[in-house]
DNA sequence: CGCTTCATTGACGACGTTCAAGACATGTGG
DNA sequence: CCACATGTCTTGAACGTCGTCAATGAAGCG
């Protein structure tokens, strides 16, 4: 385990992520096994949380900050397979043995509990485990998605509907305002690898819709979308998803 | 819906996958219940099961065939996004649409459940829940090794990668004989679905595998491995997954 | 036998990777 | 303050893999 800060217990009742994480379903009794168990830990930028193969001690929500979930092949082909937002779940329960690389992206929190004890509050506990089915179903339905996008999609399509991706949830964080310029959470290395692209690829698709006049860049990290009609055409996004 | 088959209801007792489908932790009462509301329905090869879009009036576990989940761009570009065996789930509690179609691969029986009284014993017992999560998981787990596939493996590596599944795969089924010829449930069309290729390449991939005597053909569909270790190669497989 | 479906093979070209150079920003030390 | 190093990103040129288009082969069926 790299270096990280273990800062003292927050409540549960202040938590941000209290009403859209593995535990958004518990009843009060739930609640404080869970405040009981838990634990901050904070991992700095470039961090790995996780490496693939460790033996997995206990089970996390990202409460700040974005992490990946990302595996190599021998020869250092990297795909990411997984982006954790706030409120997503780190850990699988009835598995010793992680089977990804968790890696730190931004400086993140997490919330943490031993394995074990969580374990057997998911057998007690149906409000923690049907909770935990839909997040898994959830995970599921995106990890389709990206298949699609990995499989099917030209790196144009690929760099809009991440873009588009962004935007959406940007949205979600801050519901009234719209963000005129969002910031790019992950580096062009990081987005290649989950785009399954090389940053040279990125990089010109993304100057690319920039020399097209749909997004302006400010610094390299920082986009603003000018035409979204056009951002949605270049992604080919399928008709059910808006 | 097109045309299919109802057969009368087969005894629970009897059934193939009941112990890895999704009822396979129940306890007497459930099993009851869950043999009072099913009932069979026979699919052919190539019909639709569910289309993108459709009401999701029941879900269903795989008895007997092969089905694909599928999704189509508008321009028809089509990405499987998972590959239903014996024992697999179709349908997800607390979902009224179906989120991708989902097709006969070969001829398919089916175990339906109505989805309301499905999702009330989900509510209620945890026995179909936890199994219910164990199965969303391994299909996650299943999804993110496909996405290191589509995203960074050559088509070489794709088709090897394929074959090898297909090994592992027979050879759970049938546990003491190793079979020599293996039949390929999909068609060429099918398999470049899969594997986010063309059947073009899917075809000139096996064809180079043909003429480097790694596997010998036996008509269109059997496939003969002739050299493991070199196929195993051939897919730079990760080092966890034997 | 012709017709259809599925699979193989070849020729060619486009898209994305590879290799290489340079731009830009930030930090370090003389 | 400048020289220099480092990390991130951009851009260009050449190459190669895989997709496209087209023709042919093989198997099943009326």
């Amino acid at each position: 385990m790299p270096d990280t800060t273990l800062t003292r217990r927050p409540r549960c009742s202040d938590c941000p992520i209290r009403h859209r994480a593995v535990c958004a379903r518990s009843d009060e009794v739930e609640f404080q096994k869970l405040e009981q168990m838990k634990y901050y830990r904070n991992v700095e930028a470039g961090q790995t949380i996780i490496w693939r193969g460790d033996r997995l001690e206990n089970v996390a929500s990202v409460v700040h900050g974005v992490a990946s979930i990302s595996q190599t092949l021998e020869d250092g082909r990297t795909q990411m397979v997984g982006l954790l937002l706030p409120s997503d779940f780190i850990g699988r329960p009835g598995r010793a043995l992680a089977p990804y690389d968790v890696t730190a992206v931004t400086d993140v929190t997490l919330c943490c509990f031993a394995r074990k004890p969580f374990e057997e509050l998911v057998a007690s506990s149906n409000n923690v485990s049907r909770r935990l089915l839909e997040m898994t179903l959830d995970e599921l339905d995106a990890a389709r998605e990206w298949m699609v996008l990995l499989g099917r999609k030209t790196a144009r399509e690929k760099i809009a509907t991440f873009l588009r991706m962004l935007v959406r949830r940007s949205q979600i964080n801050d519901a009234d305002q719209i963000q005129q310029i969002l910031e790019l959470p992950l580096t062009r290395e990081a987005m290649a690898d989950y785009l399954g692209l090389t940053i040279e690829t990125v990089s010109r698709q993304i100057s690319g819709l920039k020399r097209n006049g749909v997004i302006r860049l400010h610094g390299s990290r920082g986009v603003e979308v000018l035409r979204h009609t056009q951002l949605a055409a270049e992604a080919s996004d399928d008709p059910l998803m808006p």
